[in-house]
DNA sequence: GTTGTTGCAAATCGTTTGCAATGAT
DNA sequence: ATCATTGCAAACGATTTGCAACAAC
């Protein structure tokens, strides 16, 4: 139970992908980003790395309409997910009176607010109205 | 493209667990309440009527820490999650200022706020300090 | 009779785990 | 030398799909 953690190529790496993250990643992006920096790195020890982060309360697992993502521990904030592009963003800000949402003797431990639809790019590229002739 | 879907006993019967439902339900929680109207009822067929559901906009994915749920398309609202007895919760109201949170040029479609802790039942069995003698 | 639907089993997807080899201490 | 960690491949649980039998129309 006592054990002795060890500093690793592949921990490094996948830490530096989600440091050099702008939003949260699934499993797999950090994978493609990690390997940039262990190139032998299994998919496996990505997992098992992302499960020790989020013991070590330096990574959080962000639900999402995408499916699981996973960002590096951040002061509270919020998400949009983009349905077009599936990209995941992070955003500023957070919503008065969610505690007293709850039902009367609920304890809130905590709450996740999330936005989806259209990224600025995607917005902007679905909508061309404005450009058109 | 164009189907005409019929009306079978197995799709009755996972409407009427969503109708009798009174929260998200699992994707195995449906089948194990909707094979009590049709026992030969597969987890399959389970899969496919939640999928035309949804394309129907009758029935809507919920997020959650839990895993995926799915639940009749009600009115606006959002959940509770109770991190201790892994039940769902609907709960009433909503937040002001959801919409005004996104970036610039952002286009939000929707938003979900989810709530998590402990449900009363739950809040009251691990905080029993005002009973105990 | 036509054709959408079903249950089953096999296939697939994302994630986890057993294990012998490897590498950090 | 010790023992945490690794990559691989097998195992796993949840969801999907191919298909022949079936049932709604």
């Amino acid at each position: 139970m006592a054990a002795k953690p060890r500093n690793t190529e592949q921990k490094r790496a996948v830490c530096r992908a989600f440091e050099e993250a702008d939003g949260p990643l699934s499993a797999q992006l950090v994978w493609e980003r990690a390997k940039a920096f262990a190139p032998s790195l299994g998919i496996a020890t990505v997992y098992r790395c992302i499960k020790e982060l989020i013991a070590q309360d330096e990574v959080q697992l962000v639900e999402s309409p995408i499916g699981p993502m996973y960002e590096r521990s951040p002061r509270h904030h919020h998400h949009f997910f983009c349905s077009s592009c599936q990209r995941a963003f992070c955003i500023a800000g957070c919503v008065p009176g969610w505690k007293s949402l709850a039902p009367q003797g609920f304890k809130v431990l905590s709450h996740e607010l999330s936005l989806s639809g259209l990224c600025a790019d995607c917005a902007q590229a679905t909508t061309p109205e404005k450009n058109a002739p």
